[in-house]
DNA sequence: GCAACATCTGACCATCCGGTCAAAACCCAT
DNA sequence: ATGGGTTTTGACCGGATGGTCAGATGTTGC
């Protein structure tokens, strides 16, 4: 019961939670069922559960997997580095992130919509003091008039918010669109522009 | 049991569809149950089911209601006015709809990123058209140079995605501003200078 | 080939939940 | 006040769901 030790229990907690993250991700938490991720895995509900103790145990382990996905990409932004070229760095590295994983874009965007019930601590530690940190080099920069005077905060923000949309209302943005487009490249042209009208001290 | 007539059917309608807000638009249509709302409401469940068929039909109309409050503001935006005021209106607009309805604009956010089941036909519809057409004003608004050269339907996505991103996140902004922010205030500011910068000619 | 352990499953349970219904309580015009 | 309609509710139902468990089936080291 214990996490991966041989090679069945590290095949199958990866089956469960890659099914999991399947169901929860378009389900959310409570419109999730067992037995769908048990389905989807090709397993039988008790055998889930002799794996993970409990649903939540299931769920919970995926988003504390998301967390360090979802920051690594600012914590790459290299305060040494040029600025512009750093920002949109991680603007590209972040759009990339909900190209690939609009899953687990989707299973956090749940979970905060839903006011954080399993996520707060992370929020309030990791998250904020990971913010706080970069907003300092942000503001060095545009102290130093390398980039132009805005909220450091808001300015990541708006790039979470930017990217993360186009994961989040994937489904909107295929209908608005229509057929023939590929959203995730022309919304990498789109932030490049913004970003350097923006940026532009 | 068909919509209000008497005063007593108007103002039971309307507890429980502001109880129904509160509750859908926290859990999920799944997440919540009916005796939530019964409770929210003050009312007996079996009374909630004298004034809607079912649970569904509680969400449904909410949905209803919701987009046409959503697209409202887009709908306002002048093509014969001056493009930067009246876009920059727009995202005036939008962001006092997130600030003064949250739960509205939670609610929409977790309706699409499940793919929106229950509003297909609505976002294919009504708001592809409208998007559309308003795309059109915004090509000929940068065909005339009066803004930026942009993609005008990624230039609405950054609205939304900008706006909206205030209310359904609204957790994890203010966690991340701490104490003593006004997140819409200093977001309202933010986007001033974006849209300013991005739209300039 | 066999003991010891890991893995898997069918059957089952308790609880929750959407929805029904018959009857009670309420309201109000006459 | 009374009768007819409206509103409200307690009790109940059937199905879904998270979780348990005893035992069956596999796997591995010897």
């Amino acid at each position: 019961m214990p996490r991966p030790k041989t090679r069945i229990q590290l095949r199958n907690s990866e089956t469960i939670l890659e099914a999991a993250l399947d169901v929860f991700s378009s389900q959310g938490f409570r419109g999730a069922t067992l037995d769908q991720i048990a389905e989807v895995a090709g397993l039988s509900k008790p055998n889930l559960l002799y794996y993970f103790p409990s649903k939540e145990a299931i769920h919970q382990t995926l988003l504390t997997r998301l967390l360090h996905t979802w920051l690594d990409p600012l914590r790459e932004m290299d305060p040494n580095g040029d600025p512009v070229a750093e920002i949109m760095g991680y603007v590209r590295r972040k759009l990339e992130l909900s190209r690939n994983f609009p899953r687990e874009s989707r299973l956090f965007a749940i979970e905060i919509l839903q006011g954080a019930p399993r996520m707060r601590a992370a929020i309030e530690g990791e998250l904020t003091e990971l913010v706080a940190e970069k907003a300092l080099v942000l503001q060095r920069w545009m102290d130093e008039g390398r980039i132009a005077r805005l909220d450091p905060v808001h300015l990541v923000f708006s790039i979470w918010a930017l990217t993360q949309h186009y994961a989040d209302f994937d489904v909107q943005v295929r209908t608005v669109l229509g057929e023939g487009h590929d959203p995730y490249a022309e919304a990498g042209a789109f932030l490049e522009t913004l970003y350097a009208r923006l940026l532009a001290p």
